[in-house]
DNA sequence: AATTTTATGGAGTTAAAACTCTTTTTTTCT
DNA sequence: AGAAAAAAAGAGTTTTAACTCCATAAAATT
């Protein structure tokens, strides 16, 4: 339930969620040189494309993927795709806040970062929010892809 | 970095967090029977009152507050802080779904409860995600309060 | 060289979260 | 009973994330 309309929250924005599939499309698809272009992915993943656009823009400019202009352009992976983290794609596109913020955003908590154990909350919480970190930081794409048996489990929401 | 704009992603929407700051106060400030108004924990926690005002009125029509009108009115809470979790609070403010939808927004995650691992991540992550809400679901409002040792902690962000 | 195809860049619009303002209702105090 | 104090209710506005549109730039094909 929520106060004043539709609330849908999540950890991580649409946005992310976008170039993570997207990034995970590419991964299955090519061979780590045919490039794919943004109409195919938005196409096949159910995606808008031009905000897509928009995402593989950021996620090239931060080396993650090359793209090439002009026929038969598109994207391709910039790096091997065991060394691309989910992590890398979260803190590009939506920052690391998620991981590291006070969870009910308590001053004393943002200035301590050794969780001296001021916030009492964030002395019980900050182990479980280091394992999430971790659990981000070692799910590479290559790895996720592998575990993709049918690519239409991606399809759409 | 964020593409568009500046972004600070968090987990729990400032509406919630605002909502338990508020409770911690009265927790803190009220021997159970004492009522506090919107004005003086606004003012105290330097939140927006009258956007407080709505999020005191959730909480009052879901049972975590007592809310009495007119003069030497205000708020107190509707049970003992014990039995006040911040699970309890975050499900009414923002709902759960930050506990459960899956984190890529994998269509075949969330019409599959039971984790059979067909989305490779949600194998992985669910794990964390379940001490996540486990963290949360044990977390009264009661022992947070006594771990407060000086309320300036809780002024201002 | 011209055309086509694809990404890039910039400036918008839309929808939802965050927040405000004003009026009404309830309670208490005189 | 009347005035004052507080929450409730409803209708706004503002800000931000999500998304669109259009013009430009670059590369390949003819």
């Amino acid at each position: 339930m929520y106060i004043f309309g539709v609330l849908n929250r999540n950890m991580i924005s649409n946005t992310c969620k976008y170039g993570i599939r997207a990034i995970l499309y590419i991964a299955v698809n090519s061979d780590g040189e045919k490039k794919i272009g943004i109409k195919k992915i938005s196409e096949d993943l159910n995606l808008p494309g031009p905000f897509l656009g928009k995402i593989m823009q950021t996620l090239a400019k931060n080396k993650i993927l090359n793209s090439v202009k002009g026929p038969h352009g598109g994207f391709s992976l910039a790096k091997a795709p065991e060394k691309i983290s989910l992590y890398d794609i979260v803190k590009i596109i939506d920052g690391d806040d998620v991981f590291h913020e006070c969870l009910i955003g308590v001053k004393i908590c943002e200035s301590n970062p050794e969780y001296t154990d001021l916030c009492p909350f964030m002395g019980k919480s900050h182990k479980v929010r280091e394992m999430l970190e971790k659990t981000f930081k070692e799910q590479t794409i290559g790895e996720f892809a592998k575990g993709i048996n049918s690519l239409d489990e991606f399809l759409q929401i």
